[in-house]
DNA sequence: CTGAAAGCGCTAACAA
DNA sequence: TTGTTAGCGCTTTCAG
């Protein structure tokens, strides 16, 4: 072997060892890979089968730094910790990586330094999108991102962000179908337990409450409505607030699911029972919400369908004659009745 | 402005224009970028103020092209959506981002062919190194990575991988203390939900169970061992079975807590009040452990500790004078007692 | 201590 | 249709 350069194991089979191998140039092996239709198909085949029998890979840098696309997608949760996000992670990794994109996660825990931190991150790297979806935050510093033309996607921002896409979430629906059903059932002293009030996202699911609540001509109670944190715990503590008032709720719904947790955990340790004593709505259906005891009743908002519309999206952004503008989609939501629900007592 | 090339507002700020902007040469911004000490302070500060009027951000494709170094790292976990994990990913990323690394997740869903996509996609990004956290898989086709020396961490396998670190997970201290926790309160009848038995993480459980049954003397019944699949439905499951049983164990200590926690949904629905009639341990403490309802009392397998000693050792890996060789490093387990333990009835 | 120049592996003109 | 060649933005010898 007169091969000069490699003699360590780490092999880096590159473009021009498949080159030689299939006695062709760099060029066609590289028209090769990318598919470019006018390549001969014997010198193709000559090509693959190199490729196969080398187990040749293409180096993702160096593409990227040429084509300028780095085929890598951003995704900024809020709390990756928060069960409804790894489930919204999960499809849009699968979507992208389908698609031959690559996924770049960064959590902000809700912290605006984070938040720095990841759009520096995103933008080192040259992602080619970034999908937003933390639920509410405000103006905060894309600036930069949007100065780079970088296609981003929010959930539910009011814009003013050009070329941006925006999954605009009815939380009406779902909210509202959970008012009635809870009318439905008798129940005409409903509290909400909202998450914090800075997030748009926590402000219009309280509104779409209290909208709920007047359509159903249900009395509104401010005592039963309190301020949460989309934690357990500050669903827990929201609820003990509730608890220790002298006149109680029948029912309560509140902004997400790990918030109505807290709370079954604060009626048990109450040594009450849902939902005898008790009807509870969340927000989210998020797998654990199936599981809790009893099972929760909730708002679903598909995370799968959140995921796949903000792909869909940043990837229309990135194709050839790419859609540019405003793209607005709504993402639905809509109630699952399982046990937390019940007639009210007497 | 004479500035020929760009117009568009896609700014792409380079290594150029820093140099020009600070009246250097740009191997003169690469070394100041990349702390080489010989750079004259007085061009080092004209450079770094250059970097910040013109908010430059090195191309890292670029960087890795020519170092050779992705400062990427894999992280492969069996399933994201399972609460363990994305506490887990949430402290890899924490530590690697602080370093300066980026973070490519993969889950593998159990599913071999995903597995082999993962290994593809590190392989094509080019990592420095990847952790593989997802507690057993046999044989698996990770030659290509050690092929091509990429530092591997894995969680807990029987190697016979050179030039590779593996966390070794010591399930015995902690399942004992649990065995001795209910044996001290005076349990004779223990049951057992394992994980899926292929896995070898269960498999240790398991194992790590009986042995520790037969060191506190408690006699083993065969009946009340039963195979979930570490979710929580397999839990209910296999608590139905057990319950469908006529005698009964009056506690259970279960592989995982996503396991406990579809105990807990099984004995709900059978009526029974835990820890009154059944007893109940966990495995894994997530963060979900501490909210059910009572919350659960579980084996602790710090994920924190398993991301920082994974980061770790892959680091050093990549360290100039990293210390190649076998590194093992063994992650400790301790039981947390909370609420789903008591005393047996009568 | 600084600058010029040679690539890193690949794509995309441009020629042939 | 195929090959040659010029970079992509950066790091890193190697002179100066």
């Amino acid at each position: 072997m007169k091969s000069s350069s490699k003699r360590s194991s780490a092999q880096k089979t590159d473009i021009h060892d498949v080159a030689a191998h299939a006695g062709v140039s760099i060029a066609t092996v590289s028209r090769t890979l990318n598919h470019v239709p006018t390549v001969d198909a014997a010198l193709a085949a000559r090509v693959w089968k190199a490729v196969a029998e080398l187990d040749y890979l293409p180096n993702t840098q160096a593409r990227a730094l040429v084509s300028g696309k780095s085929r890598l997608l951003g995704l900024i949760v809020s709390e990756i910790t928060n069960p409804f996000f790894p489930e919204l992670i999960q499809e849009f990794e699968r979507i992208a990586v389908d698609q031959g994109y690559e996924i770049l996660i960064g959590s902000t825990s809700h912290d605006p330094k984070k938040m720095d931190t990841c759009v520096r991150r995103m933008l080192e790297r040259k992602v080619d999108g970034v999908a937003i979806m933390t639920f509410g935050f405000e103006e905060i510093v894309l600036d930069r991102l949007i100065a780079d033309e970088i296609p981003l996607v929010f959930i539910d921002v009011a814009s003013k962000h050009p070329r941006s896409g925006v999954l605009s979430v009815n939380y009406r629906e779902g909210i509202q179908e959970g008012v009635q059903h809870l009318a439905a059932l008798g129940h005409r002293k409903i509290g909400f337990i909202s998450g914090p009030l800075h997030l748009r996202s926590a402000q219009a699911r309280k509104s779409a409450f209290l909208e709920s609540m007047q359509s159903a001509a249900v009395p509104i109670n401010p005592k039963w409505i309190v301020e949460g944190d989309h934690t357990l715990e500050g669903g827990r503590d929201a609820m003990q607030t509730i608890l220790s008032q002298k006149a109680l709720p029948t029912a309560v719904m509140c902004s997400n699911d790990m918030t109505a947790i807290g709370v079954q955990h604060a009626v048990f340790e109450a040594r009450l029972r849902i939902p005898e004593d008790l009807s509870l709505i969340g927000f989210d259906n998020i797998h654990m919400a199936e599981y809790t005891i009893p099972p929760l009743t909730t708002v679903q908002m598909s995370c799968k369908d959140l995921a796949q519309k903000a792909v869909r999206i940043l990837l229309s952004h990135l194709s050839p004659e790419g859609g540019k503008g405003e793209i607005e989609i709504t993402i639905g939501t809509r109630l699952i009745v399982r046990q937390t629900t019940g007639q009210p007592r007497n």
